[in-house]
RNA sequence: GGGUCUAUGGCGCAGCCAGGUAGCGCACCGGACUUUUAAUCCGGUUGUCGUGGGUCCGAAUCCCACUAGACCCGCCA
């Protein structure tokens, strides 16, 4: 590393700035303002693979300003995507909807404008509690106000020239019979089925028929209208191998990232914009997906969705950061229970930052640091906050499930962990507790229990409902089993089963007096 | 057909992108505590970093080739 010079905070994030200023500078280009731009897709649930296009994004932007420069993140939702498949948990009622562009779609769950608002928000919210700053476009708006009619003019004239081109690329012949646009139909507002045949450069309008058309396995049936539609102002879009560039040109954006599924069209989208619309493209960045833990590609439509409020109803929103900023390289399956060990590395970053740990790798040192601040935002607090190591607290709250904020704080005050109660260490406990409450549920163990069992359980629930607080909750059990004839080593089986749900568990005796002594004598009763 | 990623103790992974003492969790072993088990705490063992070459004072890390697996694209977005 010694010829290697640094820059910035030393990430990646860093590196990817530097790198995007050094080209820049060499095209000419002005500097005013370098826009950076996320796309959302609106079309299915957005997960934290969606999140982190931006969020990513968002890094950059704040790499740039580090620099010295004005940046700034264009949050783009394609809402005029059509509708394909209906995602999991969602009514069948859409099926009528099916290839209408979302933003055209009612939102059946019917708090938002459309179908695609209620997705994009789903997002934007995420977004939102993370401290995220965007400034929100929509594709509906774009091409409604004729943002885009320029370049849409420039590609549809050029169309036979771009379809050669994808062709050679990609090898997708579709584009060198029909336009890369797609009307809406105005007849039966859908998308896909109207197909582009001809463009009137003098009017600015695309000749379209309206025709069957298959999306994904389905058939979709088109109603034969044949219509004209205004490129400037009436309802239709791009295609992908083709939009970006346009909305590149026309929004002068410098960076995106782009996920490995779609690197095809980024690269006929690249040749676009640079041959066709003379707009140099913008710089990018290429990620993997998130994948489940089956190595699976996270997919909307499927049900193994991570959205961003789901991981936030166990983990802080700087663990997402963490998650999102500490390398973009490799691909990952992902999981919630990725959450705990993301916490903790957040805290043990905190103390490289404060110097509580030593690190002697000065690059390493350096990079965590970097690390550090961009999880905050570049804005890192001046004081360290307190730490609580998260899986200690799943297992406490695993024992707790009444009166859980408080009793867990009760412990963690004799633990010694922490020195006063804190409204964050209620938070984490909260976070812990929904963590706790979500993978711990295990099934209901039938408990093996013969009319002896039963007998010394009833023995013991009287002797914890005493007025009296027995001396030795441990003793007073194994002296109860055994004056019964009952092996304490199963009696002690059937207790775990009774107050944790499985075989095993903490020393019993404080166990019970820590949840309440009558509270387990309620619960034993239960069993009789 | 095109492309990308992955390969590191028994298992699961981090470290690689900007080279400098190979790390973590689980498992395992020992100790402490325990009137049982477990939990907890303390300590410990476990590695030709997929194969072969190259660059370098120095390579898990960078470059090239190869092998195996996974995924994506070749509908649409």
């Amino acid at each position: 590393m010694s010829e290697q010079e640094i820059f910035g905070k030393g990430t990646w994030i860093d590196k990817l700035a530097h790198e995007l200023l050094e080209r820049e500078k060499s095209l000419g280009r002005n500097l005013d303002l370098l826009r950076v731009e996320s796309g959302l897709g609106a079309s299915g649930v957005p997960h934290i693979g969606s999140l982190g296009d931006a969020v990513r994004a968002y890094g950059v932007k704040l790499a740039l300003e580090n620099f010295g420069y004005k940046s700034e993140l264009i949050a783009y939702s394609d809402d005029l995507d059509g509708l394909r498949k209906i995602p999991e948990g969602f009514p069948n009622s859409l099926e009528e909807h099916l290839a209408k562009p979302v933003s055209l779609i009612p939102d059946p769950f019917g708090c938002h404008e459309s179908y695609g608002m209620h997705m994009s928000s789903i997002l934007l919210d995420g977004l939102d509690k993370m401290g995220i700053k965007y400034e929100f476009r929509r594709a509906k708006d774009t091409y409604k106000n004729g943002l885009l009619k320029d370049q849409i003019h420039t590609i549809l004239q050029n169309s036979s020239k771009i379809g050669d081109k994808i062709s050679e690329l990609v090898g997708q012949e579709k584009f060198q019979k029909f336009l890369p646009y797609f009307p809406v139909c105005s007849n039966c507002n859908r998308l896909y089925t109207a197909e582009a045949f001809e463009y009137l450069a003098d009017e600015k309008k695309v000749r379209y028929k309206c025709h069957d058309a298959e999306i994904g396995s389905k058939m979709i049936k088109g109603c034969s209208h044949n219509g004209e539609a205004d490129i400037t102002k009436d309802l239709g879009k791009l295609a992908w191998k083709v939009e970006f560039a346009a909305r590149w040109a026309a929004f002068d954006i410098r960076f995106e990232a782009y996920g490995k599924d779609i690197m095809d069209s980024v690269k006929v989208n690249d040749w676009v914009s640079d041959e066709i619309l003379n707009f140099p493209h913008p710089h990018h960045v290429k990620y993997e997906m998130f994948l489940d833990k089956g190595g699976k590609k996270i997919s909307k439509s499927l049900g193994n969705v991570v959205t961003g409020q789901k991981w936030m109803e166990f983990g802080s929103p700087k663990s997402i950061l963490l998650l999102l900023y500490k390398r973009i390289t490799g691909a990952r399956e992902l999981g919630l229970e990725d959450i705990p060990s993301l916490m903790n590395e957040y805290n043990e970053l905190e103390d490289i930052f404060f110097g509580k740990i030593k690190v002697d790798n000065q690059a390493k040192l350096l990079k965590s640091k970097g690390l550090y601040e961009y999880v905050n935002l570049l804005d890192p607090p001046k004081e360290p906050s307190i730490h609580v190591n998260y899986r200690l607290l799943v297992e406490l709250a695993k024992m707790f499930k009444e009166d859980r904020i408080e009793r867990v704080m009760k412990k963690l005050l004799d633990y010694g962990v922490i020195k006063n109660p804190e409204p964050q260490i209620e938070k984490l406990i909260e976070l812990a507790g929904n963590f706790a409450d979500e993978f711990d549920q295990k099934e209901k163990v039938e408990i093996d229990m013969d009319e002896s069992a039963k007998k010394v359980l009833k023995l013991l629930a009287d002797a914890l409902n005493a007025e009296e607080e027995p001396e030795d909750i441990q003793n007073t059990i194994y002296q109860i089993a055994k004056s019964n004839d009952v092996e304490p080593k199963d009696f002690f089986k059937i207790l775990y089963q009774i107050i944790l749900g499985t075989s095993r568990g903490p020393k019993i005796g404080p166990l019970i007096s820590d949840i309440g002594r009558k509270q387990v004598a309620k619960t034993i009763s239960e069993y009789i």
